[in-house]
DNA sequence: ATCCAGGATCTCC
DNA sequence: GGAGATCATGGA
């Protein structure tokens, strides 16, 4: 199945640092994980190929149906900073996650690297979820990690955050944490709710909103975008709040400008030595 | 060996 | 309420 988007870049989406569960198979080729789901796709040209089932929530997933044509323009018109990190990669989609795996996933990244984050979530799926193709594994639900024990998690190697995803699954198992719910919370009291699980703070809650709730107008603040914003907004001195900076400059759409600044300063190296 | 990683929490004052 | 230390682990 295909069908063409101009805006949209399936290498720049996924490895733009957004989503962990995912393993190139070749150039443009991609296997993709999210929840029980998996898929092959193949982006030739302007033409994205699916290879499996679920094709509709699939192109929900990589948030196709969402014109991004707009969002840059509005971005870019008055702000030249942006317009260099947009057209470094402007195939970049916010992709539409599943929230109990997201949360965890970004409460594992918390202090540590990308590389060894992908790895845990490997294991903890290859632990505890269902194979759903040879050697490819769903992520867990909540019910699966219920009997989990925080010894078994340090065992597993996830250290210091082993009592976070303990935390995190009791209070999704709780029912407190309903997907549907969540969704229609506004975004400062979904953040003071998810705050309330151990582990998640302001920029852990930013990212689950972003990337699985839907919240595109908020702006997760990691070192990264820390560094980004003072060097390149702010030369001659750090921002005093980021986010009032971020709300002020981008609005609506500072979900979107942090994922194109994040993945620029990530890959230009902007702050960072050498 | 020392530092660092898409931070959050605890512990001081 | 804000600064500083601490937290597990593995790769550079």
């Amino acid at each position: 199945m295909e069908k063409n988007d101009a805006d949209f870049s399936l290498k720049e989406t996924l490895e733009c640092g957004q989503c962990f569960r995912f393993e190139k198979v070749a150039e443009n080729k991609y296997t993709v994980i999210s929840g029980f789901r998996v898929i092959s796709v193949e982006q030739v040209d302007d033409s994205i190929i699916f290879s499996g089932d679920d094709i509709a929530f699939w192109r929900s997933y990589f948030d196709l149906n969402r014109d991004y044509s707009e969002i840059k323009m509005r971005l870019s018109r008055e702000d030249a900073i942006m317009a260099e990190a947009i057209s470094f990669a402007p195939g970049i989609h916010i992709l539409n996650q599943a929230f109990f795996e997201t949360l965890l996933s970004f409460i594992i990244s918390q202090n540590n690297n990308i590389p060894r984050i992908r790895g845990l979530i490997h294991h903890l799926s290859s632990n505890y979820a269902q194979e759903i193709q040879k050697g490819i594994f769903a992520f867990p639900t909540a019910g699966e990690l219920a009997g989990v024990s925080e010894d078994d998690f340090r065992q597993l190697g996830f250290g210091f955050r082993a009592r976070y995803l303990v935390d995190a699954i009791k209070k999704v198992n709780e029912g407190a944490f309903d997907e549907e719910v969540l969704r229609d919370y506004p975004t400062p009291v979904l953040r003071e709710k998810l705050m309330t699980i151990c582990g998640v703070g302001h920029k852990v809650a930013d990212c689950v909103m972003l990337f699985s709730l839907g919240k595109t107008d908020v702006f997760p603040a990691d070192v990264w975008i820390q560094r980004v914003m003072n060097v390149l907004y702010s030369p001659n001195g750090e921002t005093a709040d980021l986010q009032a900076e971020a709300s002020r400059r981008f609005g609506m759409d500072a979900g979107f400008a942090q994922q194109y600044l994040f993945h620029y300063g990530r890959m230009k190296k902007i702050g960072k030595e050498g």
